[in-house]
DNA sequence: GTTTTAATGCTATATATCATAACATACAAG
DNA sequence: CTTGTATGTTATGATATATAGCATTAAAAC
């Protein structure tokens, strides 16, 4: 089953390494770049022990107060049963709080202590932002983004 | 006032919806675009029951003859145990076959299968391609890509 | 007023992805 | 010969994501 190769010696001029035909793909950049960026806040949230997910979460919350879990979930496109170990979670941790609106609706909002975490992690998101934005021009800083939420939004 | 996301026509008095305060961060921008063009692809794929990780795997392959799995794990940033299943699975199915070079290094190559399979896979990358890029001007879309490469190489 | 519909929270489950540790083998370098 | 390094491999765990179904609640339809 396997095939023999005749030169099994030297690299002859193959001293460049592998090429990568994804490069020029926007798919593929735009999944290494996701990954890094994720990977690097994973890391910079690490120790306080607060997932890129849920510093989402706890953020969309704090911007918008009394928030339902199905709405954070279409706003951050988090399926809506994937939302509740997530809530739950951050309850008991006492980062927020669930209300009663109407219906099964809960309303969630952020305690003092959720809030006092957000600080701390706004000012971890801006490093991070700022570490991967430092070659981009600001006036590219806009268009990127454009484009990237074009992308998406179609 | 916050950033609105959703449809200007009606003009609901009560309910402007929920604001997204990552909207403006680049790494909340290119991980629902990333999500968006994969999840398109994979459906673009699921035809062809080949996974986007597999067809990396074949491009790869295609363009670096004899090329070993741990080589295209570095090129991919894929973990060197989890290339294994893939490409023991593409091997069963006909796409590819394993030869030996030096050491344990297996020497990768398309079959005619694979090769056939991947002038299909093009055209259906091209396609994709193309209806995300479709409204950024030619010019910009190097910027994107130069950008994005920056984001994620350092 | 009763029935129907829709939306929410929730559970359970499956799958997919990704990371880590350990091991045996093969070759190179000391 | 010993040591070191790299590969393929297995096993395992953690995480992320998706699907199906259920109960509850409110509003809409009749």
């Amino acid at each position: 089953m396997a095939l023999k190769l005749k030169s099994p010696a030297p690299a002859p001029v193959e001293s460049a390494g592998p090429s990568n035909p994804l490069e020029q793909l926007l798919g593929y950049q735009l999944r290494r770049a996701s990954q890094a960026m994720m990977a690097d806040l994973g890391t910079e949230l690490a120790d306080l022990d607060l997932k890129v997910t849920e510093m989402s979460v706890l953020m969309v919350i704090e911007e918008n107060q009394d928030i339902t879990q199905s709405e954070i979930g279409r706003v951050l496109a988090i399926q809506r049963a994937n939302m509740v170990p997530l809530t739950t979670q951050l309850e008991r941790r006492g980062l927020l709080r669930k209300g009663v609106t109407t219906g099964r609706a809960q309303a969630l909002r952020l305690t003092p202590a959720g809030r006092a975490l957000m600080r701390e992690c706004r000012k971890r998101v801006a490093r991070h932002e700022a570490r991967f934005l430092a070659g981009i021009g600001k006036t590219q800083r806009e268009a990127l983004l454009r484009h990237l939420r074009m992308v998406w939004e179609g």
